[in-house]
Parts: C-alpha cells; structure tokens; sequence
DNA sequence: TCTTTTTGTCATAAAAGGGTAATATAGGCT
DNA sequence: AGCCTATATTACCCTTTTATGACAAAAAGA
C-alpha cells in the first residue's frame, strides 16, 4: 500500500515545516501550502487523503475554505483536520459542526496529532485495520460492512456498525461516553452524552435477539464494556 | 509499586516549590533543579521516570538542554514535557520537534498539569502497572473495571472500588477514616467519618463471601489497614 | 418529490448507590 | 462486673445514574 497523503495547510512557516517533518517520521506523504489558494490549486491535481488545515489563514480563512469544500460533492469526503489555537472559538468548532473530522488545538505534541490523524483515516476508511474482526463467534466485516453471529447476519445501521467496530476492536475495556463519543461519532460534533444510552440499548436490542445481549455491559459511573466474558 | 519519580528543572523558587507540592499530591516523587548544570546532576545518579522543564533556564536553557538529552541513548527516552509562557507558542511548538513529549502553558491548572503527566507516562508505558493491580489472588484491574479473586469477579460498586483501589495500592498500613476520606472520596467532600465504617462493611462483606474478610482490618483506634497477612 | 431509514433528544421509569442515624456489639479500663 | 468509648450492623431514604419508549429532524433512497 502506497503512502497516504496528507495535504497540510498553514501559513507559519515554523509550524508547517515542523508539522511537514512529523508526518514524515509517520509514515505519511505530505504536501504543504500556504494558504487556500494554494491547496486549491494541490487539491485539483493530487488528491490528498486528509487535509491538515489552519483555522486562521490570510486570504480566505481555514473554516471558510472548509465550508466551500463540505458543498462540492468531488471534495466532501476528504477528511479535514482543523488546526486552532488555544482558546480560539474551540467551542465554536465544535457547536457549528462545520465539517471538520475533528479539530486539534495548537500547540500539540506530534504524537497526539499522528494518533488523531491515524483515528481520522481510520474511521473514514482510508485506513482498514483489517478486513474482518472475529470476536468469538462474532464477525465484523468492513469491506461488506456486515456483522455476523455464527452464520447469521445482523441488520445494523451504519452508526451501529461503527460502534461494534469500535468495540470489537477495543474489547474488555471501559469506555466513559465521552471517550466513545469521540472515538466513533468524531472529537467535532457535539452529541448529548446520553444519546450514547439510546444507541447502545439499539445494540443491546440487536444483540439480544441472537441472545448476546450480555456483551455489551453497564460499569456503572464510569461507562460500558464490551467483553465475551461476564 | 514505587512512586514515579518526576525530575523538576525551573529556576523561579514560587513555582518550583508549586510544582512539587503539586507533584507530591497526586502520588509522585519529585526531585527539584534550578537549571541544566544541577539537573544533569540529578539525572546521572537517579533516574527520573519523567522531566518537567522550563523552556526558559538561566546558563544553559532548557530547550537547548533537551536537545542533548535527545542525543544521549542513555536519556533519550525519558518522557520530557516543557513548561513555556504564554506567548510562546510558535517555539514551543518547535520545541516538541526537538523532541519533548509533550508541553504545557504556564499558567497552568494543578489538574490540567497532573494530567499530561498521567498521559505521558501512560504514552511511555511508565504507568502500565497501574492498569493491573495485583495483590495474591486479587486482582484489581483499572481499564477494564474489574475486581476479581483467582477467577472469580467481584460485584463492586463505584466507591467500593475506589476503596478498593486505594487499599490495594496501598497495603499493610493503616489509615484513619480521615485519611480514607482524603484520598478515596476527595478533599472537598464532607462526609461523616462514621460513613466510612459502612463502606468497610460493604467491602467485607463481598470480600467474605469469598472468604477473604479478613483483608481488611480494624486498627481500633486508628483506622483499617489492607493486609494479605493477618 | 415522496418514502423510508437513521439518529439525536427528551420525558419518564427503573434501578442502583451512597450517606445517615439508630441500635447492637465489642474492647478496654477501673 | 460496670462503664465508657469505639466499631459493627442494619434499615431507611434521598440522590444519582441508567434504561426505555416515543418523537421529530435529518439523511438517504427511490
């Protein structure tokens, strides 16, 4: 598999060369711009697989780019991760879901910022881990996106897909929803935690109709589990 | 398991005595320097499981000391994180590609501090004993929630746990119901001491259907005390 | 455009947890 | 033994947390 390509957009010369070196040492390809014009220009003729962007550009801004992305159908699926700085309009990012994957606040440590990329790519499919997850009899399949028990297969929408994926692979561990809200649904949008209950009871449901409902546990205070043993 | 050890390089006394105290708090050993040439000191005959620097130090400055840290395999990987002023930001940011961990703004919050340390050391698998807690035949497991005797699981609830937590980690000594309601329930609660006994009960009695009530015992006059011995 | 599905939110029910006080028991001293 | 104090135990009630069902907006198909 080729190298991913990582199209980063920052007008600070330090940062863009620093963030250029980091995704390197990554394992990413990376082409850098200064402001939107330029990735404009990079976006027609390559196609990056995740753009890195700077909310505060000269020119068109950060946001105001993304947002003429998020309407053309050919560039709405590139995942974008927003670059602000502390305490600037944070909540703002996250309140106007503005299409951004997710957001990371400057100053960040290059590990946070290679593990928020890699989570991005992952849930947008540019990264499969692997093509199935087997969990004792369970198995999820993310090419055909189907999810089994034994030989028979279980109809979940696309969010509960997403969240047995994220569970299947981080089994036996607690999850506050908070933690789960960011790793499935995405650090930008803002979901009442409790919506988190509906969807699991949904699971619950679906589970319990094959008589698994016991793998998706309550740790009371502190979040859900899921785990084959009780 | 010993307290980490966390090495403390800032040359302004108010906030390294802080710092400290901060440390000391929330579990960790600390060991303080006034600049790179005592630093260096410290970190050649004990060894720091982490370094909190200033980004600025008197002599040698901190980045600049960092720097050779990185190139000495012997303390490459210490974790570091950096302490920078506000308004720095763009050489901090430079600075965590020279190899730091992670950095944090000063002023800063005693909890936002504590935190990136957990985080880092966590990172770094420093704190990975923390994840399992075991202690004979019990086992007390952090990530998954668990509480549980050879292989049989325990039903605890969320404050018997943290009690749990804190016994285990801290066994064969006494603490008086003062002691128990500091670090289990927090500083700022206000809670009867007598509640206490009801918690011990509690324990014991899950732990005795096990047939392990004696673990935890009275120090009459004292407090309880956590002991695999009698 | 008209359905159908998906998904987030709310209101309410249900359950679990946790603090307190009252009572019982035990330890230790004179 | 008798008394005082410290701890154990129990029951109760209030609070917090989670489960559940219904609804409407939004998205996806058709």
């Amino acid at each position: 598999m080729s190298r991913l390509n990582i199209l980063v957009v920052e007008d600070e010369d330090a940062i863009r060369a620093m963030l250029v070196m980091v995704l390197e040492q990554a394992g990413f390809k990376s082409i850098a711009a200064t402001d939107a014009e330029d990735a404009q220009k990079i976006l027609d003729d390559s196609s990056p697989d995740l753009i890195l962007l700077d909310w505060m550009l000269p020119g068109i801004s950060g946001v105001e780019w993304l947002r003429r992305l998020k309407k053309e159908p050919m560039y709405r699926d590139v995942p974008i991760i927003l670059l602000t700085a502390r305490g600037e309009e944070e909540d703002k990012v996250r309140g106007l879901g503005c299409g951004a994957d997710d957001y990371i606040t400057k100053p960040f440590s290059p590990k946070e910022l290679v593990a928020r990329i890699r989570a991005v790519l992952r849930r947008s499919g540019k990264i499969q881990g692997l093509a199935q997850i087997a969990l004792g009899d369970l198995v999820l399949d993310t090419e055909q996106h189907r999810l089994s028990i034994g030989d028979k297969q279980l109809e979940v929408s696309p969010t509960e897909f997403r969240l047995m994926q994220f569970f299947m692979t981080h089994p036996d561990k607690v999850y506050s929803r908070t933690q789960l809200l960011d790793q499935v649904w995405g650090r930008s949008v803002y979901i009442e935690e409790r919506t988190i209950d509906v969807h699991i009871r949904r699971l619950r449901k679906i589970l319990s109709e094959h008589g698994r409902e016991d793998l998706v546990q309550t740790v009371r205070g502190f979040g859900y589990r899921f785990s084959l043993i009780d």
